[in-house]
DNA sequence: ACCAACTTGGACTAAACTAGTCCTAGTTAA
DNA sequence: TTAACTAGGACTAGTTTAGTCCAAGTTGGT
């Protein structure tokens, strides 16, 4: 399914929730202004916090908002913050895989990844909220071989 | 951490050993050749299967064959055979979702996704078990918008 | 005709991961 | 000093995933 984790999904609404103005946004607030359940919107809060994506504000009328400009928060950041690195297979970073020698499509699947991570990485929070759908440009890239 | 699953992991591998040669392969030469289990193999090449990917041949020396040529055969169908159908949001296809109206961000999510599927359709097994690792040209996506 | 080798399909188990909840401690504004 | 909030971690329940096993059908060789 290659498919993202529901907390990366949920983190990467949160944060769009909060791009929306630079004001400072209780875990409680931004949970009923999206429907979820507080524990959980807090839960992707604290783990947005220690990514430094998000910054806190303690104490009463406290909360938390957004650590830097929208346009300079990309997508990646986020999927990182809330499910660690990514990369598409398990080996294709710096971890030893028993099985090596074996796998002659590693090097091509580390290709593959790292256009993947590129993608997201170019995209930022300003784009994602953008009120208009903004429509791919999928025949740019695919005009153009993958592999060179 | 947006990861293809083991199984599709494996699935490649398979396929990829497969398309070395024309040959018929039974489940446990794949499997001793590879250092994997052989009834995982033997799961995996069922699946493969089922989804046209490999041909199975039946009785004594039987065993299993690519479907087509591996020039034919795209890295998106393989983890589609495995997986099931690629998409990195969980209402980035059809289904409905219950929070739609707060979801501004969906439609940018299925222009990366779409971006994604295109990059692995574009991929094909021939050009994965290339001998010399294949050097991904990222500059060439990286000059460009993603959303435009 | 028979046997051995092999696939097919499904059911099943065990383990890992994920989502989501809850609790205690610490911080700040009023 | 109290109410409103975050910080951090422990915990549970549910789902997914990997992997195993078995009974049935098919084929090639002898």
């Amino acid at each position: 399914m290659l498919r993202l984790s529901k907390l990366a999904d949920y983190g990467s609404q949160v944060m769009a929730y909060m791009a929306r103005d630079g004001d400072v946004h209780s875990a409680s607030e931004v949970a009923t202004g999206l429907g979820m359940a507080a524990p959980t919107v807090s839960k992707i809060l604290k783990m947005l916090a220690r990514e430094n994506l998000v910054a806190s504000v303690l104490g009463a009328k406290g909360g938390y908002m957004l650590a830097r400009h929208p346009s300079e928060i990309s997508i990646a950041e986020i999927i990182n913050a809330m499910d660690g690195p990514i990369s598409i297979t398990e080996c294709s970073s710096t971890s030893t895989c028993a099985r090596e020698s074996f796998c002659s499509t590693r090097s091509n699947w580390q290709g593959i990844n790292h256009i993947i991570l590129d993608v997201l990485e170019k995209v930022n929070l300003a784009e994602m909220i953008a009120p208009k759908p903004q429509v791919v440009d999928v025949n740019a890239i695919r005009s153009r071989g993958i592999l060179v």
